[in-house]
DNA sequence: TATTGTTATACTCTATAACTATA
DNA sequence: TATAGTTATAGAGTATAACAATA
């Protein structure tokens, strides 16, 4: 039971949003995911970065190295957006380029060591404009929020052509 | 707080994506709006639409009239970009601006009844979307998304300048 | 034939600056 | 001065078509 929800807080009327938008959770969504990566790309400005570098840096962080087809698949950028956000992190020292073993036709992209230093510093500004906007809602309530998005995810992936 | 990974399912191995965005719920909430957005506006183009004709639609069937000032808000659209949408709107008749009683610097832009029939269409067809992609989630979980979207919705707003 | 990376292109979306007419 | 509407414009995001090299 987390405090003070009473079913229908209706938080305050000057924020209002007309009842029929606000049923339809495609537009919530819609409204909401924009708002969100407004503010995330606000906050990579002072890096010169759009969200789809911080993107690419966070999975080959965690992967390692990968093709730039799969970077497009994960991150959700179309292959073709992909070339110049590649050659952007690469001018910048941040990612290499490699040959893929077994398969000329793929890189393999990979971190360097300034890439991670500075994607270390991204995260740390990007946790802190994310918990700022998710401050009205509790740790249990960011829980459930993470899980339900996480298998809309796959979900709505799923349509992409 | 990475330490809770014990108690979620994750067993959707093929659109695999990896934790480290999995774990961010700016990058979740950015990257399903996206996908939501994206067939949304899939669905209007059978009416050469965009997502934000249909705010607009709706926020005006819902409070009847609305000055263009209040429709930006509303529909999360800039004011300078709303102009283009409801030229298109009232080019096709959907809409009407009206002088508005009492303050001659605004428009009361109104649903005309052609526009009142014409989103009926439209919501069928949104819904029908709406309701595919959020098939993966019962609907308590539909229920419980779309009220912790509905709390976050004036939280994001918060920013806006 | 299918896949990976690529270029060129176009169209949409969003943001910046500045103007007008009213308040 | 401040606000509602507007215009022009530039940047970023996304989508379509086509291509070379490789599998």
């Amino acid at each position: 039971m987390p405090s003070g929800d009473a079913d229908l807080p209706m938080d305050e009327a000057p924020p209002f949003v007309p009842a029929s938008l606000r049923a339809s959770l495609g537009f919530l969504l819609s409204r909401v995911g924009g708002e969100s990566r407004r503010r995330f790309a606000q906050t990579l400005t002072a890096w010169d970065l759009r969200p789809a570098h911080y993107g690419v840096l966070m999975v080959l962080l965690e992967l390692g190295a990968a093709s730039q087809r799969e970077l497009a698949t994960l991150v959700g950028v179309d292959p073709r957006n992909l070339v110049a956000v590649v050659d952007l992190l690469e001018g910048r020292g941040l990612v290499v380029r490699e040959p893929h073993p077994g398969d000329r036709r793929r890189y393999s992209v990979r971190l360097t060591d300034a890439g991670r230093e500075e994607l270390g510093r991204m995260r740390a500004a990007s946790d802190a404009v994310e918990g700022e906007m998710l401050s009205v809602l509790s740790d249990a309530e960011r829980a459930a929020l993470h899980g339900l998005l996480s298998r809309l995810l796959p979900a709505v992936r799923h349509a992409a052509k």
